[in-house]
This record gives C-alpha cells, structure tokens and sequence, in this order.
DNA sequence: TATTGTTATACTCTATAACTATA
DNA sequence: TATAGTTATAGAGTATAACAATA
C-alpha cells in the first residue's frame, strides 16, 4: 500500500463523524428498549469480564453514583449482579449474567440485521473500507478508556 | 488496490465497535455539560439547515413530543429557534443560531484536541486506515437518516 | 486519612397518551 | 379526517454533595 497522503484529515472532520453515529446506533436500536449508555457498559463487561464498579464508572464516563444506579437497573433486570471483591471488602465486582449475555447477543443481532441492509446499499467498497477501519478504532475506543492495571 | 477478501467481516463486529464508540465520545467531552443526542441535533442542523422539527426527530431517532422537548431547550439557551413555515401553519422549522454554530464549533473543536492525544498514541497507519473509511460511514449516517423529499 | 461505594436531591432527557391548531 | 406540533405525566438517567464502610 501507498503512503500517507501529506494533507491529513482534519480531525474535527473525524469528531463529526462521530456525532453523526450515535444517530445512526439510536436508528438500529428499537425505541426506547435500552438507553446508549445501558447498550455501552453490557459490551464493556462483555469484553473486559468481571469489573470493578468505579473502573466501569471511569471507561464508560459516567460518575460513580451514575454507575451505581446504572448497575443496580441493570441487577434489577437480571443482566448483571455485584460480588464482593475477596482481598478488598469495599470493592464491588460487577459481573454480566447469563441473561445479560443473552441480551446483548439478542440485540446486537438484531441491530446488525437493520444495519445490514444499510451496509447493502452502499457504494461498492465503502464497507470494505469501513471493515479495514474496524481494527483502528476498536485501538482508538481502548485507548480512549484504558484498562485498570492488570485486566 | 485488491480485490476484497472473500470472507466478509461479521456485521456484528461492526455493531460491537459503535457501541464503544459511544463511551469514547462521552469521554472526549466535557462531563455533564450536552448530552449525545443534543450534540448530535447541532451537527445536523448545521449540516442540514434549518429543518422541520418533524424531520429532526425522525433523523435523530427520537420522538416528537421529545425533539419538542429538546428544542425548547436549545431555543432557552439561544441555540436554536423556531420560526414558522410560510405555506404551511402547522410546520415549525429550526433553524441553528449564530451562538448554536459558535457553541458547535467550540464543541468540536475541544474534542479534537482530546482526540488528537489518542490519534497520536495509535500505531501507525490507524489514523490513516479511520480518515480512509470516514467518506464511507458519513455515507452510512446518511442512510440511516434519509434525508426528506427536497433537502 | 484515603479509598470505595451508596444515599439524597435536583435536573435533564425520553416515551406514551391526550390534546390543539391547521390542512 | 389527517397531519404537525404541544402539553401532561411518569420514569430513566445523570451530576454534585454528603455519607458509610473498609483499608
């Protein structure tokens, strides 16, 4: 492959962009089914396991009262549950259930069936070339909330 | 450049990804001061122009009663404002401030200052492999909130 | 004393249902 | 009668400040 063009992109160009998608993953999902932020934290538990509360609160961007109430929804629900930590008595684990893994499963299908209809009429290539960006922006979304020290 | 590779990228790996997109746009701006959804209505007003508000909602993925809502809100803090269609009585059209457009800018402009840190920190060619597919997911946004008969 | 999490309180944001005004 | 928008109401989601428990 070529070289980088010596014109980068205006960054700002990249944060519109990002602006745009989150009206774009609101169109996916049903309305009023689950909140962004609900849809955000069960992937982040998915992906980094079982979890400290304040950790969570700290990658998703919310404060800590947010996460505790965040948590005790999602607990009510039966998508998650707290554990007490074994070395640390006052830290709380937050740990995806069964049916919260479910659940996410269910609804990431049944928004990449509404996307892929979308990503059907595209120009040819475009989501060749959003495939081939996959892998730099799942690096730019860690980077943006790092892991604690040892994941 | 190739050919595309014969096996397709899961499209719910795409999903995957946005969903943490949502926690690294959180994260880019300041805490507690716009919500998503307000951000994301600014930048459609300023790319769209002024809009009826029923068109709004439906490219926002949200409800009537509820872009009212945020439109209110927007008019209070001297954003946006209504003004009335001229052959028809019923359609309020919004229409971006002078102060909206300001206030977006300055927005975008302080998260891609935070950006730029983690564009920086990625390897090389992340940065370039996201700019290459960003054509193709404005294109994608695009679909997903079709624009009204005569934009 | 510092850290982890919760409780208390207030405000924003959103949905559904019922309503008003115009076509 | 149908369409565009608002009002009414209830509940989810969030922040800041004050608190409790553990280290």
């Amino acid at each position: 492959m070529t070289e980088t063009p010596l014109h980068p992109v205006d960054r700002r160009d990249i944060v519109a962009c990002l602006e745009r998608l989150i009206a774009l993953l609101r169109l996916l999902s049903p309305t009023g089914e689950m909140s962004l932020t609900t849809a955000s934290t069960l992937a982040r538990l998915d992906l980094d396991g079982p979890s400290r509360l304040s950790d969570l609160a700290t990658r998703e961007g919310v404060t800590q009262p947010a996460m505790t109430q965040l948590v005790s929804r999602l607990e009510r629900q039966g998508l998650a549950e707290r554990r007490s930590h074994p070395d640390d008595r006052r830290v709380v684990m937050v740990h995806l259930t069964a049916a919260g893994r479910h659940t996410l499963a269910a609804r990431r299908a049944h928004r990449a069936d509404r996307l892929a209809w979308l990503l059907d009429a595209l120009p040819p290539g475009d989501e060749r070339a959003i495939a081939a960006a996959l892998p730099a922006l799942t690096r730019l979304t860690e980077l943006g909330a790092p892991a604690p020290d040892a994941p």
